[in-house]
RNA sequence: GCGCCCGUAGCUCAGGCGGAUAGAGCACCUGCCUUCUAAGCAGGGGGUCGCAGGUUCGAAUCCUGCCGGGCGUACCA
């Protein structure tokens, strides 16, 4: 609403300035005075005026808001400070219209322009051979809630969570049961308890074994190749551990809301030579080359010289052959082909390019009925059913160290001509989750006294060194599950639960989101499990005063009810509630609840959830103050009381709706 | 060497496509629970926005150069 209104204002003021200065205003920005009574919307683009003009900014602007006219929807105009044309909005207006839109959702379509487009956003994506940590956490929360941002934006969206079933990570665990363990599948299969658990204890000790011993890095060499080949028993229980860490992955991320709509794995893109037909587009287009010799003798190599950037930089050949800058090897000189190569063929598919299909088995189902499918080398029992890629826009989220590799995938595309895939391929990073040095203390960590001087220290699974993510999940409901119930001693056990899994769920969420993309997360328990301050506990806990306020006043005067606000709000302006009453305190809390739209907007153009999530703290710290500073069951006057509880009414709703972009829902009690 | 990112309050971070007095949380200090739940609120101290130039009417924000830190630049992913 408060977006289509600014694009109104907006286009009246260039088209104003075009005809009356015959200037064109280069871009318009709209910004919001620093106080309510200079206004609600301040436009600046008199100063860019005035310059082109050779006179006074203010002079221009006193001119500009006098002849430009009405607005629909808009109050007055004004000249501020030295030259701002600022403008109030119709606060009657205003509020009737958020008030009948708030239980709505307040974004019809981000892309201006209807081309639906068919988006993929690649998430998760955790090697199937150790428990998820908080590194993992990141990537599936921030890939989750721009799902839920795309798709509220009218999107259709598909989520796929790729599996490297048949890589390095996985092989290493097998040598650990085969070798170190000396387990074949049926003594694998009998082992109790938590198996992601199991085995991220095992791949450290693998690790450490191949640091002792280096001669036994052939194990990892042989059996990479046994799963490769498959029809062999070291295939097979590579297989019931990757499947099986799988669903342990799906397990956990469920447990905070996170679903899937495929998982394709690695070892289908190979089964179905997905990579052969992808080689050959590469090797027919020159996007690779053989390399006859030097270094990477006998290998196939993709040009990386001036990546992601425009004018190529001539003096190439004068940097001395450094090894580092000879290209991406894409096939080894074993014959092999690296992730990147997978990765461009699996890229291809998304788009459609590669005139393939996987095969698709039904792998997960979730208690709210979705099934993740997964794909197969072969056909289901009733094949056709589901299809999937071909998708118009490609997301990644990867972390920000793979951006190199990232970038070779999309210049891949490029190479073989997919200019405008290559274009809609976004890699969505982020940067990784570390261990602050007092966690490490906390996990008994030992660290060196270099180590302690570091602002954090990386996650690491090869050496077994991280916050495994169920792990921090039961922390968290342990301890919400304290907190309710020393406060609700009165509700029955599997009330308390439900109620902490919610508010731990917002706890870990926010705290993921919170911080932007580009800024690393020094992880620190303190800041992880604080239910106080910028938490989602805290937004939540506005909404759930709020509801408590509807709660209490059906109660205690019958005659509040939802439909007297409503038609109260109806008749706004009508009567009785001048247009002054909105005094400017509540007028700032209703703006800043209008918001909730722009806000989203934003989150998607930058694709940074954490601009919704501070967003959604303001606005519940602007109502706490709000709901401490007025009563609003014992108002004695019944319109003002209405009043409140429309507003009232206004940011809860405009909060839910925020919190469930981010995956968080809302408790009865706190 | 080259590429990308970062440097803002004691700590953790917003703001950053130039705009009005630089914000929040945590921590610390002082108050507020017979009230719509204190997971809250009010108040307080705390800043040469890494340094130096430049562009501009105006710079935390843009440009250049330094200083300090991180990541990448693998026949790992």
């Amino acid at each position: 609403m408060l977006v289509s209104l600014i694009e109104e204002i907006k286009a009246k003021f260039i088209e104003h300035v075009e005809s009356r200065y015959h200037y064109s205003l280069s871009q318009l920005i709209v910004e919001q005075p620093p106080k309510v009574e200079l206004g609600d919307l301040a436009f600046p683009f008199c100063f860019e005026l005035a310059k082109y003009l050779k006179r006074p900014p203010r002079q221009v602007a006193t001119e500009i808001a006098s002849s430009v006219g009405e607005f629909p929807g808009v109050a007055k105009i004004q000249v501020a400070g030295p030259g701002y044309i600022n403008v109030f909005l119709k606060r009657r207006n205003f509020f009737k219209q958020l008030f009948q839109g708030s239980h709505q959702r307040p974004v019809r379509s981000t892309t201006p322009t209807q081309t639906k487009e068919k988006i993929i956003l690649e998430h998760t994506n955790i090697n199937p051979n150790k428990a998820a940590h908080i590194g993992h956490l990141r990537n599936a929360v921030l890939g989750d809630t721009f799902a839920r941002l795309l798709r509220f934006g009218g999107e259709s969206v598909e989520v796929q969570n790729y599996i490297d079933d048949t890589g390095v990570q996985v092989a290493d665990v097998v040598v650990g049961f085969k070798y170190l363990e000396k387990k074949n599948l049926p003594a694998v299969q009998a082992i109790p308890g938590k198996f992601d658990y199991y085995c991220w204890d095992l791949y450290a000790r693998v690790s450490s074994f191949y640091q002792q011993n280096p001669d036994s890095q052939k194990f990892r060499a042989e059996t990479l190749k046994l799963i490769e080949e498959g029809n062999n028993e070291t295939a097979e229980l590579a297989h019931y551990i990757s499947h099986k860490i799988v669903q342990c992955h799906l397990d956990t991320m469920w447990r905070i809301g996170i679903q899937y709509d495929l998982l394709p794995k690695e070892s289908d893109i190979l089964h179905l030579r997905f990579w052969h037909y992808a080689f050959e587009l590469l090797k027919k287009t020159g996007a690779i080359h053989f390399e006859t010799s030097g270094k990477n003798q006998g290998c196939w190599i993709m040009r990386v010289g001036e990546r992601s950037s425009r004018a190529p930089k001539e003096p190439v050949a004068d940097r001395s052959e450094r090894d580092y800058e000879e290209g991406k090897i894409i096939v080894r000189s074993n014959g092999t082909v690296t992730y990147v190569g997978k990765d461009i063929a699996y890229q291809l598919w998304k788009f459609g390019l590669l005139g393939m299909d996987f095969f698709y088995h039904p792998f997960y189902r979730y208690p709210n009925g979705h099934t993740a499918y997964m794909t197969h080398s072969t056909p289901d029992r009733q094949p056709g059913l589901v299809q999937f890629g071909h998708g118009q826009r490609v997301y990644n989220v990867i972390d920000s160290r793979q951006s190199y590799l990232q970038n070779i995938v999309i210049e891949g595309l490029r190479a073989l001509g997919f200019q405008e895939q290559a274009d809609k391929s976004t890699h969505f990073s982020y940067e990784m989750v570390a261990l602050s040095p007092r966690c490490c203390e906390e996990l008994g960590i030992q660290l060196s006294e270099e180590d302690k001087q570091r602002p954090y220290i990386e996650v690491s699974g090869r050496k077994g060194l991280g916050v495994k993510a169920d792990d921090l999940i039961d922390t968290l409901l342990e301890k919400s599950f304290q907190e309710v119930r020393s406060r609700h001693i009165d509700l029955d056990e599997t009330e308390m639960k439900r109620i902490a899994a919610t508010i731990a769920v917002s706890a870990l969420r926010y705290f993921l989101l919170k911080y932007t993309r580009n800024s690393v997360i020094a992880f620190d328990f303190k800041e992880a499990l604080s239910f106080e301050g910028e938490t989602g506990p805290y937004v939540q806990y506005a909404v759930v005063r709020a509801n408590n306020i509807f709660r209490k006043v059906q109660e205690e005067d019958p005659s509040c009810s939802p439909d007297s606000v409503q038609s109260f709000v109806q008749t706004l302006g009508t009567e009785a509630f001048p247009d002054e009453r909105i005094e400017d305190e509540f007028w700032k809390l209703i703006y800043l609840a209008s918001q909730l739209e722009s806000n989203v907007c934003l989150s998607i153009q930058t694709a940074e959830p954490a601009t919704l999530a501070k967003y959604l703290f303001g606005l519940a710290q602007a109502f706490n103050l709000f709901y401490h500073k007025h009563r609003i069951i014992s108002e004695v006057d019944p319109l003002k009381k209405r009043f409140l509880l429309a507003l009232t009414r206004i940011i809860r709703d405009q909060l839910e709706q925020g919190l469930n972009l981010l995956g968080i829902s809302v408790p009865a009690k706190m």
